[in-house]
DNA sequence: TTTTTTTTATGAACACTGTTTATTATGTTT
DNA sequence: AAACATAATAAACAGTGTTCATAAAAAAAA
């Protein structure tokens, strides 16, 4: 049985080296711009040799997917020490905004690209994602029961954050607010982060 | 003169083929899947033909993301109708959520895809978004003057909100919703509408 | 009207892309 | 050593955006 063990070793060892010259071309060139052939150039392997390890390239942008939430949720680990749920919650939005602006591909393929999430299979290994998302609605729950927030359905609420935090954060690194002078594109969304957070709070 | 004047209009009259056959293509295959050999096939001309009209596919893109504009436009002139600005606004979001779900992939375009907004000379091109946009500023400045919402910077509000719509919005179309089961991906994202709207409320 | 010039269109090529398959090389088991 | 199983690849398929030298058509000049 050892053979079979190393065997599988041996593949998951393979399968984490494509992922991880994936990972470090993704992050200089973006994902659509990685090609098969670059990966395989990077390992030194054949395009063809990919193919055994992966089904296609959507399922290398699915693992990278999650990685990237993993990535996420380290970013965040210091809110974890915020005692204060209020204080936490707002942290957690600045610490979003700036997940946004300085990993701005990972931003992409955790919540703008298309390809990653056109499989119907990948609700369970959403798992990452999810920790991160019922951090949200803890937290969020956590403000109403000490009166932080108005009374309400904590995972609607939660859900009307993240709608919020993801809306602005979409609409800057997708280039759409050129409707505004080149110096608001900063200040308005800052005023505007103040704005929700005060429209939230109770009172 | 006139056979200058001529040869503009023939221009035009080609760059607006060109658009049309893009255009029809695009609705039916999604913008990223029309290849410039389609659309040369479509109006039954050599691809190179296309780069004597349009510099590249981006411009082609931007061109039809204008279009997507207009359409916008036309699709919300019914709530020109509608005195009572908060009716509006809320008529106003409640539009936003049909449009994506009716035309995803006008709204791809519009929002989500980053290719036509990478050149930046498309500022001044952005005319009918701005007026779109501007037609959000003054119902909710009309809604804070009749005492619906709470006084603050109504450009500031405006972008709040519409980040909201649009950051409920592109969760959904991404499809980024699978930390929820199956049936309250409809119904949360509706119930957070509600809630959001009664959260800018005054009282 | 013929020649020259300008404009418009294209075939073919370049350098890529994701993916499949038949073939070869390597490692394991009998 | 022979038979089998696994892993790797070269080559091909069918496409992509884009460029460029060449050919056709139209307009201007002779």
């Amino acid at each position: 049985m050892s053979v079979k063990e190393r065997r599988d070793r041996e593949k998951g060892e393979m399968k984490s080296m494509i992922l991880d010259s994936a990972h470090k071309l993704f992050l200089d060139k973006g994902f659509e711009e990685v090609s098969i052939r670059n990966i395989a150039e990077a390992i030194e392997y054949s395009p063809a040799t990919i193919y055994l390890y992966f089904k296609d390239k959507n399922e290398i942008f699915h693992a990278l997917h999650q990685e990237a939430f993993r990535f996420y949720n380290q970013f965040n680990a210091e809110l974890l020490t915020i005692k204060d749920p209020f204080d936490r919650l707002v942290k957690m939005g600045e610490k979003y905004m700036k997940f946004m602006e300085q990993h701005p591909k990972y931003y992409n393929i955790m919540f703008l690209m298309e390809a990653p999430m056109q499989n119907d299979e990948c609700i369970d290994e959403w798992e990452e994602g999810a920790k991160a998302h019922s951090f949200l609605e803890q937290t969020v729950l956590q403000c109403m029961d000490a009166g932080y927030l108005k009374r309400a359905d904590h995972k609607v609420l939660a859900l009307t954050i993240w709608s919020y935090m993801h809306g602005i954060c979409s609409l800057i690194i997708r280039n759409r607010m050129k409707m505004y002078p080149e110096e608001a594109r900063i200040q308005m969304p800052q005023q505007s982060f103040e704005l929700f957070m005060s429209m939230i709070k109770n009172q």
